[in-house]
DNA sequence: CTGCATCCTTCACGATACTG
DNA sequence: CAGTATCGTGAAGGATGCAG
């Protein structure tokens, strides 16, 4: 563990450029649950922008953590899905799930 | 698990507020290792701007995450420490660690 | 429905100089 | 050594209108 050091390219930066920001991660949690269509995710993340939506889940899919398919219908119909490497991000989500309700515990 | 929902207020969102940004759990995770002044956390991570580190530090002694210890010296001696809730960050890095590895794993 | 283009605001981050 | 103050920049994020 004590092995990361904190360089140009440790785990540490490479896991915030895959999944910083403020939308990365509940997007992929979204996804957890099955693929969703644009319209889906963005129900269940009420306060995302449509623009930033678009955004997050084509470099999401640049970084091949999700994946688009487009069924290529009229009117459009596009899902999206969790690949292989995007549900290794689960074990993270739990992890901040944990740390976000031991930091609220211990608050009292 | 798919008890989180995404609310203006959910575990995702709290751990990204408390974690978030570039710099902060990099700070964490040097403090991983025991105590450090000012200048040795500089060292450890070399390519973050004074000002920002302070900074930083400051936002995360205010969550309680890190205690600052002002020894009152001349010439002036600060320690920063990991609190317990601060201790807490690990099993995050942990994972962020593994998602990583794993990811560029995959890219073979 | 899905997505692109534009314009705009905010703020995270950075460079530098200065103080006790 | 630790910290403040100031100024500047770019990226992130947001609002809106248009298109296939």
């Amino acid at each position: 563990m004590s092995s990361i050091h904190i360089t140009a390219r440790c785990p540490i930066r490479t896991t915030l450029e895959l999944v910083g920001g403020k939308w990365k991660l509940l997007i992929l949690f979204q996804l957890f649950n099955g693929p969703l269509r644009l319209t889906g995710l963005k129900k269940s993340i009420p306060d995302i922008s449509e623009k930033m939506l678009i955004q997050e889940l084509k470099t999401l899919a640049d970084s091949e953590l999700v994946s688009r398919k487009n069924f290529g219908e009229v009117p459009p119909r596009v899902e999206y899905t969790l690949t292989e490497k995007g549900k290794a991000a689960m074990p993270l989500i739990e992890a901040m799930r944990d740390f976000a309700l031991r930091y609220e515990r211990k608050m009292e």
